[in-house]
Order: structure tokens, then sequence, then C-alpha cells
DNA sequence: TCAGCTGACATACGGTTCGTATGTGGGTAT
DNA sequence: ATACCCACATACGAACCGTATGTCAGCTGA
């Protein structure tokens, strides 16, 4: 047997933390959030913490890594749904739009995050939505849809801007009414990047 | 005279305090900087931080201000330099990714600052960049340059990808040689606003 | 001129937080 | 059966933020 077996419940507290931190950094933020109040909701205490993560950035990189997990599967669903490689693309940043239309993923990844771990960029779940936007922009790149520029750079600005335009929406006091203005901003913008 | 003249060094105070914020922040980031030590360094103690700014969050909010304020400017000049609208446009796009080269701006205004103060669009200083931006683009669509979409979309698009391709460059191994890539992928961007 | 008041700033303290160092109980290998 | 290991609990120390209280300079009105 694995020596990891050894802890028949390691994953199980691991999920319960990554779980109860989630819900805590959505709803006080980082920095307010109590590791003793924490634990306490997942049913453990600071050691279990400690034990797993090594200090409380340790247990942020874990829960970005998953919201962010998500974001990028849901976008990438989104995506499949449509034929066209070009509007599959479009479907995609639309999608991260309105997923960050979420106060959790505002607050986590778009708030805290990049305070607490740097630049998003950098992180091992690399923003997972930029490794999909690169792969896509990549593909459409060698079928000659789009202009040839840096891959890297297209993926980034792009990101970027869904991203922003996402923030905006949300913080507007009618969301309902900004999210086409947005939508349509963003469908211009990224119209730059096709080729003639 | 007026009742603020009560103290003559009132406003000298302000301003030291802010400049030793603004080095401490930098350097260690928000959270790590100590306001012991940030208001020795200053000359005071935290007395005199606590009257005057009520608390840390208030002290950063003034230094967001002052910075914000500085990177308007200098865009501003930039783009005074161009004659043609598009081109200043485009030149003062390209002046914030540069300005955003500074690890004090990067750390300040791009990491902490959101998580800190909340949505840069709701700051009071009103992220002084996405303004000269948002007036920009307001003329630029009068005159027929750009496709008339709504305004603040298009401003916070564009800032936001500025900015997000400056964190990129800064992040590169070797700036120098990303730097002229993210030139060339916000030019294409900023071009699907183009009309026709 | 002078008593009184206002406001800027210093100082001491309480409450809370994070991270570590130490203890413990159950499973494992031999 | 014995010694070991590891996940986790618990107790402790250091640091920090914000406030409550104290002090002193300068204006005000008579």
């Amino acid at each position: 047997m694995a020596t990891a077996s050894r802890a028949k419940g390691m994953e199980e507290t691991r999920a319960k933390l990554i779980a109860a931190a989630r819900r805590a950094f959505a709803a006080e933020g980082y920095a307010a959030a109590s590791m003793d109040a924490l634990t306490a909701a997942a049913g453990v205490t600071r050691g279990a913490l400690y034990h797993n993560f090594g200090d409380k950035k340790g247990l942020m990189a874990a829960v970005v890594a998953q919201v962010d997990g998500e974001m990028a599967m849901k976008a990438q669903q989104v995506g499949a749904t449509v034929d066209d490689p070009w509007g599959s693309f479009l479907a995609e940043g639309l999608a991260y739009i309105e997923l960050a239309l979420d106060p959790e993923i505002q607050r986590i990844v778009l708030l805290d995050g990049p305070a607490v771990l740097g630049d998003p960029s950098q992180w091992p779940s690399q923003s997972a939505c930029l490794e999909e936007t690169r792969r896509v922009v990549s593909d459409l790149m060698e079928t000659g849809v789009l202009k040839p520029i840096d891959v890297e750079a297209t993926a980034r600005l792009l990101s970027g801007a869904a991203l922003n335009a996402a923030l905006w929406v949300a913080a507007s006091e009618e969301p309902e009414e900004t999210l086409p203005k947005a939508v349509e901003a963003f469908t211009s913008l990224a119209s730059g990047f096709l080729k003639t």
C-alpha cells in the first residue's frame, strides 16, 4: 500500500479545510479571515491546517487553485458548444466575464489573489483560464483566423480585458444593464486580432 | 485665517507619512508593513497617523491617490506630444504599460490596491488613468475615429488590458524583450475599436 | 494681557492574530 | 509484541492594530 494511505482521512481533512477557507475568504476577505474560526468551522484545529498547508498563504494557494480549475472547466464547456472556431473563442471569453460575476470569484481570485500570491500569471494553476485561452489562440493563429502575433501576449491581453470587464460589470449598480455593453466592447476588442 | 492654519506643520506631517508609507508599502507590501516602523521612519508616532488618516486603510487610500495622480499626469504628458488623435491615444496606452513597469506601482496600485480598497473603478481617484482614457475615447468617438460603443466599457477594457500587459511584462524574465510584444498586441487590440 | 479652549500629537494598553514547539493516540512494520 | 511514524491537538510567545488617555502649543475673546 502507498505510504499516503496511512491516514484514512487525510484527503478529507484537506477538502474540509479548503471548503471552509473558501467560504471564509469569500465572505470576509483573506486578511480578515481568522484561522481559528476557519478551522473550527471545518471541525479541526489549527494544528491540522499548518500540517497540511504550511501557512495561511498555502491554504489560500490551494483555494485559488481549486476555484481557478473550476473556472477553466466551465469556460471550456461553454466553448465546446460552439462549432465555429472564432465563435467558440468569443464564447469562452464571454463565459469568463460571466463567471467572474460571482462575488466569490471576485473576492478570492481577482482582489485578494494577486495581493497574496503575486502576479496571476506566475501561479501554479497558471490562472487556468489563461492556459486555456493561450491554447485556443494558438489554434486560431495556425488556421489563419488571427493575425500572427505573439500568442502569450494575445492571451494575456484578452484575459485581462475579460476579467476587468467582469469586475466592472459586477461593481456596477445594474449588472443586467451593463453586461451587454461589456459583451459588445469585448467583441469589438477581440476583433482587433482578426486577420485583414 | 482659515481654521486649518492652526497647525503649521499639518500638511508637512501628512506628506512625510505618505512618503514613508509609499516606501514601506512598495518594499514590504501593505499587509507586512508595520505602522510602528512606518511612523518611526517618518519621524512621528502612531498618534499622528491615526489623527490624520483614521486607520491603515485610510493611509493606503492617500498613497494610492498620490501614485494614481502621478500616473495620469505622466501619461497625459506623453499623449500631448502626439498630434494625431488616434496616435495620441495609442501613445497614452503604451505610456500606461511602461509606467506600470515600476515595481512600486505594481505592488501598491495593481496588487495590494484592489485587495485593500476594492475595485479600482470605485476609487475616489477613479483610477485616474481610467478617467483620462475615458475622456480621450469620448473625443475619438465624437470625431468618428472609433466605433460608437459605450465609452465606459471601452475605456475599462482598454485600461484593463494595458495594466495587465504591464504586469506581464514586468513579471517576465526579460522585460526588454517582451515589451515590444506587449506593445504590438495592445496596438492590435485597440485597433478593434477603429471604425470600418 | 490673560484665562480658557481647541486641536495636533505622544504614549500606554487591550484584544486578537499568526506561527511554532511540544504532546498524544492510533496504525504499521518487523 | 515492540518500536516507530505520522496526522493532528494544544499551549505558548511575539507582533500588530486600534483606542483611550495625557500633554502642550497656539488661537480667541474680553
